[in-house]
DNA sequence: CTATGTGTATTACTCTATATAGTACACATA
DNA sequence: TATGTGTACTATATAGAGTAATACACATAG
């Protein structure tokens, strides 16, 4: 199977493949130019409505994560413009700090986040270097 | 104003006052043992309903974030007990994972959210050594 | 005891988001 | 022309969020 969700999480589903798309392509797994199953395709495969694939191809489309060809079918954007890098800061430091909150109510060290981070870019997609 | 919420967020406004209270107590803003205002003060400072306040308290107490005593008011617990540390680090290590994949399509590079992170650490709560 | 202030519980209602279902359209290409 | 793309639209069902109003159980200051 292309692509799985869980039905039952409280994140709807349309955001799980946004997610999970995303994921893919920054670990390289899907990438830039290559073309994404076909919404019809994967609504087959995943046993659901086509609808809901379509949400969620039309906000990464949104994001500019990937490029739709009408009648042919959706890929991953090949060449990238970072938005303001200002917004990015902002945007990664609110990500960050929700981490550092997770961490101190779990009792987990900042140390530990610090090296897990490490850790977790060190193996990225099998030891590629990424950005 | 105590707390101050976006009733037009995406995000519940019951997720925003957990949220928001849980990284009080994570900077040590709001000191372990401390009161938080009752239900219907909030409810009337904050000009939303009373239910709102009351869902969120009910999730802080059953995260043990806050305890509640009947009568008497809500209270930041005093002591932790870190859960599963096996669970922690697989959490910690998904969220860390979500941030890295948001980096790299906002095309921020790895590395500065390393130095991002640190940052973070150093300068928590006011240049205070959290954990 | 009484009054007041805690959190809790319940019921009813409205509104929005999610997801499904079915149909129709516009474009590309074999 | 037939088939496969994504898109658009209407209708429906369900779940979550928020409001509203009321009642209850407990603590404590008068």
């Amino acid at each position: 199977m292309w692509l799985t969700v869980d039905p039952r999480s409280s994140t709807p589903m349309y955001q799980q493949i946004i997610a999970d798309v995303k994921e893919r392509i920054a670990k390289d797994i899907l990438a830039p130019g290559s073309r994404l199953p076909s919404i019809r395709e994967l609504a087959v495969d995943m046993t659901i409505n086509p609808n809901t694939i379509a949400k969620a191809y039309q906000e990464l489309e949104r994001e500019g994560v990937i490029e739709v060809v009408r009648g042919k079918g959706t890929f991953v954007t090949e060449k990238r413009e970072g938005p303001s890098p200002a917004a990015s800061a902002a945007d990664l430091r609110e990500l960050l700090t929700k981490v550092l909150v997770e961490a101190h109510h779990k009792g987990v060290a900042f140390a530990d986040v610090s090296r897990e981070l490490e850790d977790l870019i060190l193996h990225w997609s099998g030891s590629a270097t990424d950005e």
